[in-house]
DNA sequence: GTCTATAAAGCGATAGAC
DNA sequence: GTCTATCGCTTTATAGAC
């Protein structure tokens, strides 16, 4: 692990510290001594800590990696919703911690909000397409669009409280699939789909560390 | 609102500003500007941030109040699913700021988060009887308990992220009963609901502004 | 009770040695 | 590239005047 160069490590230890301590609590001294470097790197490798963040989200969110591979693909809205929670609940499994920084960001108006939305929107849009053909053809039935994409939403990111947060939680854990197969349930349930369930849908491994993250200094001098 | 007592004031902009900035973003300084109060006062009163924080979660939380009335009331399972839905949905209707609190302080961990949850879990422990009350009668389907709860909660918690968060909502917003109505439709669909929604249930006003935050001084010097 | 003034500590950022 | 030392600022909390 030492063996990483220093700019990934900090942008490493900055996800790590972010996810359960939040951007303004997690310090550039906590930063630095997780990943084992001195504190004035920060500056010299990002330009601040606002620019961690940044470079933080540009390296662990799969940015146009779902819709780039669904939009090939034809999906019908069942198919399609089915593939997209799957993904999502997948991408939580595989770095709960950038999870956890998306959720935490969404929930309250700060300035980096718009970071967030500006990547994960297209998934989003995505979502709102589906539902959106699922009820013209008359498989889905809600009255709401946006109430049951808002609902869609909260029941999926929601999935990942269950970490301490829940003393009244009694049965053992689920594996990663059984996991997918309630989400799926219980959103088909909510959107008001009454026929089978799709589970034939191929997983997409999302690539981590983009390029952003190996790119030399001058980035922030912009 | 001058009239109001400066106790009452301070916890009053702490729970406005805490709810769309977080606690740790607040300062004391923003919190008594806001209040229209000296910056000594929420030591004098208070005894520090974190007290604030804390007469906050008394003074709006109404404690045992969903509880209390419920206890007496031998509700079946949809009854008691449709009607803590609304409660909580009327609730945060009612005071949005508060809901937003909980949130945020529930995706993270905080020193915060335990006095969160014993203020919380007794409505969830409630809506875990009835949705495992409703399955062994046969009227709900789902295959595990502690997973359909998370994702009810998610959806219940997340429904207020439509303000600002929500650049791709295009319906004009609707009125709260039919929120309710949106919601509740969801989620009995995602525990596997088939019969008829119940709507008959008695909406309970929560009262506000509890009697800790009337007490005098001496309560921090214990 | 409410104010001013200040203490004590922590923050992000950086200059300059190596 | 990496380090130490420090600057300038903000924070919470409080002492003491009124």
């Amino acid at each position: 692990k030492e063996a990483e160069h220093v700019k990934i490590r900090i942008v490493k230890a900055a996800k790590k510290l972010m996810a359960t301590k939040g951007f303004e609590s997690t310090t550039v001294r906590d930063i630095c001594s997780e990943a084992g470097a001195n504190v004035s790197l920060v500056s010299y490798y990002y330009g601040g800590k606002e620019h961690v963040f940044e470079a933080l989200l540009d390296a662990f969110i799969p940015i146009n990696q779902v819709s780039g591979i669904l939009s090939g693909q034809k999906l019908d809205p069942v198919e399609g919703v089915c593939t997209l929670v799957r993904e999502i609940i997948l991408f939580r499994d595989s770095d709960p911690d950038i999870s956890r920084i998306i959720h935490q960001e969404m929930v309250r108006q700060t300035p980096r909000t718009m970071l967030i939305q500006q990547r994960i929107m297209p998934a989003w849009v995505l979502i709102r397409g589906f539902l959106e053909e699922g009820r013209q053809r008359g498989e889905f039935h809600f009255r709401s669009l946006d109430m049951t994409l808002v609902q869609l939403l909260g029941s999926v990111l929601f999935s990942d409280n269950r970490s301490g947060l829940m003393p009244i939680m009694l049965e053992t854990f689920p594996d990663i699939d059984t996991q997918v197969l309630d989400v799926i349930a219980f959103v088909l349930g909510g959107v008001g789909y009454t026929g089978e369930a799709i589970f034939a849908c191929e997983p997409i491994i999302p690539g981590l560390m983009a390029s952003s993250c190996v790119a030399e200094r001058k980035d922030h001098e912009q």
